[in-house]
DNA sequence: GCTTGTATATTGACAATGTAAATATCACGC
DNA sequence: GCGTGATATTTACATTGTCAATATACAAGC
């Protein structure tokens, strides 16, 4: 009996699940090489098709593009709700938790992290990022309003403050970070001490919302 | 006698000040068609020169991209220094400034902006980047010095988790506002108010290091 | 004044990419 | 069996970055 999935067998002409495939590969390529070099041609040729492969599952290199940052949404909308769930119901350990969340999973997805906040490039029309869109924001969300609970009666100005305030503080870290920009002050650290503690230091010394 | 500068004459072989020109254009496209419509080629069209005239100031695309992000570094520390200068002396009221000219510059040059925090596609060895990177920080870090220094004796730690939350969060707000990512905790606002009144309040709202 | 050298600009070429059109292969309903 | 639609290939073309070869202007030295 032939067996197709075999391995020096010719490739079949249809692949099976290429859509799956060429965002593993395009992933691949992404945080190995950065996104300058993450080319509908590259993903195809590492997912071993021809060139023109991809237009049928993304149309075209925004497509790509954003369905990789969808799946990137998912995963970090998981990662931050498993963290605020397993941090017990304290809000300022919910919070604080959400934060290290944030930026762990910055720092263990660099190229995902940074093509998903890079409108720009995406269309936000996609239906797959869209909702996964939706679905972080749901997650951020939970925190940001569970923080704000113990003072219900805030003017909405404050409220929504407070959600930006904690939002910008680990994103502007994550993005920082991820950039570079923070080396000179992590070097200037004692001994022993990295991004890690400078985080968490900088969610300690910060207070938002009293 | 011949006025080569006229109008309608053939241009003369050599431009004259043709890096400034390319600079200029370059940021224009950058502003007007974002960056990933920022090609060498078109900067060249721009300027009136052949597609391969800016190789002699730039070398490649990656040098004219850094040499941008110089002139867009160099205008926002003059920007973060004539904002604090005009901000007096109290220790609050000048970090809050700078705050404010932080996110005022990134509003006001988004391309520039990105690009300047974009380090993957900048040669940061550049001499002229390498430069207008030290003098910002050096405006930043007279912000953060400044309001750290109510409290001289405070560990290593402290000091730097303080600098990096005053720079993370209005980083991370300016990122966030540029990716359209608060658009919708500003529509959620009472009528009037605007991504301004919402930086104000987030700086109100939060307290870095007691 | 003339030559020579150097910085600047042009032309031509080439490989890589995104994208579109035409064609081929396959699975499945009928 | 036989279309029919989804999937994949092939071919083609314009655009881009980059390199090499050449042309032009200008300034310094003799």
């Amino acid at each position: 009996m032939s067996d197709p999935e075999r391995s020096s067998e010719p490739r079949p002409y249809h692949h099976g699940d290429l859509k799956t495939a060429l965002l593993a590969q395009a992933e691949a390529i992404l945080e190995r090489d950065g996104i300058h070099a993450l080319t509908l041609r590259g993903a195809a040729r590492a997912a071993g098709v021809s060139h023109a492969a991809p237009a049928n599952h993304f149309g075209d290199l925004t497509g790509l593009l954003s369905e990789l940052a969808a799946v990137g949404f998912n995963r970090f909308s998981a990662a931050l709700r498993a963290a605020v769930a397993a941090a017990g119901d304290e809000p300022s350990a919910r919070a604080k938790a959400m934060g290290t969340a944030y930026v762990t999973f910055a720092r263990a997805h660099p190229g995902l992290f940074l093509l998903m906040f890079r409108g720009e490039r995406l269309d936000a029309a996609r239906p797959a990022l869209r909702e996964a869109i939706e679905a972080s924001r749901g997650a951020l969300r939970a925190v940001a309003t569970g923080f704000a609970a113990g003072g219900a009666k805030l003017p909405p100005l404050r409220l929504a403050a407070q959600a930006a305030a904690h939002w910008a503080l680990v994103h502007g870290f994550s993005m920082l970070l991820l950039d570079g920009r923070l080396r000179g002050l992590i070097d200037s650290l004692p001994q022993g001490l990295g991004a890690d503690e400078l985080l968490d230091a900088v969610l300690e010394t910060t207070r938002i919302g009293d």
